[in-house]
DNA sequence: GTAGAATTTGAAAGCGTTTTCATACATCCA
DNA sequence: TGGATGTATGAAAACGCTTTCAAATTCTAC
């Protein structure tokens, strides 16, 4: 009765004479061996006679033996399972990332348990209580809004993996893409079309990347020897709309200007509309440039400028430095530097 | 050793004298009743005195203990998770169903285990083992290509809802957004606007939803006593590049349309590009149709006309009517009738 | 050939719950 | 008052695995 919903996995319904799942014991009958040895095969935990192994191999194979991952954990306190904390199950952005770390994490045997944390400092400690309390083997937190203390007291109780920052700490490692760089190659982009008046749709200020790009945007100006205007600078949310606000907070400031660098694509697609529901055409009256390369950016009307910051490749990062804190292995992974993606959505400056 | 990093779950450092986690035991001890009397509690299997009740309360609340999870799907062979077999965890639609499949659960006990299977009927197979495995109490799996047969087999392992198909069976609760009236109406507004020659980018043929809004649109077509003709139909593979390449092939055969309706939102902004990079202007030459109404949608340039199927409420009924199963009660949920949101990127034919 | 070390193995003790089973009371009705 | 019911509780047995511990075996070296 009890286990009566817990059916044999891999094959719906197939031999293995006796009911329900098939468990170590049986196996280890099977191979006529202990429990205690199989167990020991499957976790590699020490040396068992070539004979032995192979006879256990094979009870494993024709039994189709599937070791419980639930009793796995209750008895060695691993799960095998990496707990991510995203902010948006439905951002574009963050939606490639999972998969990468999807994609990483399967091979490895590990499942990877994803919570979304809406931006929000308490949501992601309320996350990653959720986490611990299933007993994942390792956290990753995609950006995120905790302080770098908390994130630090994280670490004591298991492997933790951020994007988004720089930190050193035991039991942590950080991966860090260079928005600075990204936001000042965006810039110089557009400086080199000719355009002087660019002016910056901001990110959340409470947000480190958003204000690296930021800083990166001044940076490149400064070399160009153009002035910094704050009137050029309005702030931004990160979704579409307060893309389409900025723009017209922008145009309504009466203040000119002929290019716009958003600090993400998703403010970009907005700010495009925004100046075309003006009349404005892009590029032809103001170029504008993205950040982050969405997939969709490169379909949209007209093809999103954007800075590349592979979301793939960060979750890839992220899962395989997870991967090698487990292992106990330092992790050696590094995040590619930006790369500024030209499309149609900028032109030069028109005499 | 074994549970070092195993810590305690709410407070990430505070009182509990003990070492490690808090536990049943430690509560009993503290409540002054056995373990046995604290689960029942804790799952309301028995009726105890409201005098121990409120020692045990009390206890729990002090010692701020959260049950193990792992050892409760160990003893009592529930996890308090549930499996999602999503199709891609970085699609719009797909990711605002998880979104809203995380918020009903969350409340109620549950977590939510994503996994994606890549439209391939073999790695869905795949993905529901490693759920088994995991032992979920219950798996949603987001449409997806297995037939019929397998998930009702499933079905008798553990609940299961699925949306994009109409089947019954033990166990099985489907959810299905009605694509052919969708198809219908969306084709029924172009018609309204004086369209005649609407092409048609058609989904995956393997794919059920698909054929149904194709469906839709024939039905429209009829009522309308215009004659279906099949060199209107492209395909489509649901993503942008496609809808962008049937336009193409549209264009160079020299067929003539005014309108375009694409089977989902993706295909239509590939269309649109497609159709600009053509020098056609959307909506003033052809008019664009899409289906999903994407969230981005509404931000694309020109604002996209599309179907109304709210992923969010999709995913939000597919949870809530698994927890009526889990519950032993028949779900109630029913899906929403499709909405056509009328945008900018559809006009009146023009004379 | 044997003491001692090294290696392979199995029995048994957990891991933290739930659930069964039996016990100790309270309650009821005749 | 006494048996028959019923009800609240605790002890103990699962759940399926890992891991410790000690025993059994094999090896090494003198």
């Amino acid at each position: 009765m009890k286990t009566k919903n817990l059916s044999r996995v891999t094959k719906p319904a197939s031999k293995a004479a006796g009911s329900g799942p098939v468990t170590i014991g049986m196996v280890a009958k099977a191979a006529g061996v202990s429990a205690s040895t199989v167990s020991r095969i499957l976790n590699g935990t020490a040396v068992v006679s070539d004979i032995k192994k192979l006879a256990i191999d094979n009870a494993i194979a024709t039994l189709n033996f599937v070791p419980n991952p639930i009793a796995r954990g209750l008895a060695g306190g691993r799960t095998f399972s990496i707990g991510v904390v995203t902010q948006a199950l439905d951002s574009p952005f963050y939606g490639t990332a999972m998969r990468a770390i999807e994609d990483a994490l399967l091979p490895a045997g590990y499942n990877a348990l994803f919570v979304s944390g809406h931006w929000d400092a308490k949501a992601e400690a309320n996350c990653i209580g959720v986490l611990q309390s299933r007993r994942v083997d390792g956290i990753i937190v995609l950006t995120g809004r905790l302080t770098d203390q908390a994130l630090k007291g994280y670490a004591k109780n298991q492997p933790l993996v951020i994007t988004g920052r720089s930190l050193k700490a035991p039991g942590l490692f950080t991966l860090n893409f260079d928005n600075f760089e990204g936001g000042r190659i965006a810039t110089e982009h557009l400086l080199a079309l000719g355009h002087k008046r660019i002016a910056f749709i901001a990110g959340d200020a409470g947000h480190p990347d958003a204000n690296e790009r930021l800083r990166g945007y001044r940076a490149a100006l400064d070399a160009a020897g153009i002035a910094f205007d704050p009137a050029l600078v309005v702030p931004g949310a990160y979704h579409e709309l307060s893309g389409l606000q900025a723009v017209e907070r922008l145009l309504d400031s009466g203040k000119r200007f002929t290019a716009i660098f958003a600090a993400n694509d998703q403010m970009a697609a907005g700010a495009a509309l925004g100046l075309q529901k003006r009349g404005l055409r892009v590029p032809d009256d103001v170029s504008v440039v993205g950040f982050d390369d969405l997939p969709t950016s490169q379909y949209a009307s007209p093809p999103l400028t954007s800075v590349q910051q592979s979301a793939y490749e960060l979750g890839r990062l992220a899962a395989s430095a997870m991967l090698q804190l487990l292992s106990k292995t330092k992790p050696t992974v590094e995040v590619p530097a930006p790369r500024l993606i030209a499309r149609e959505s900028s032109r030069t400056l028109r005499a």
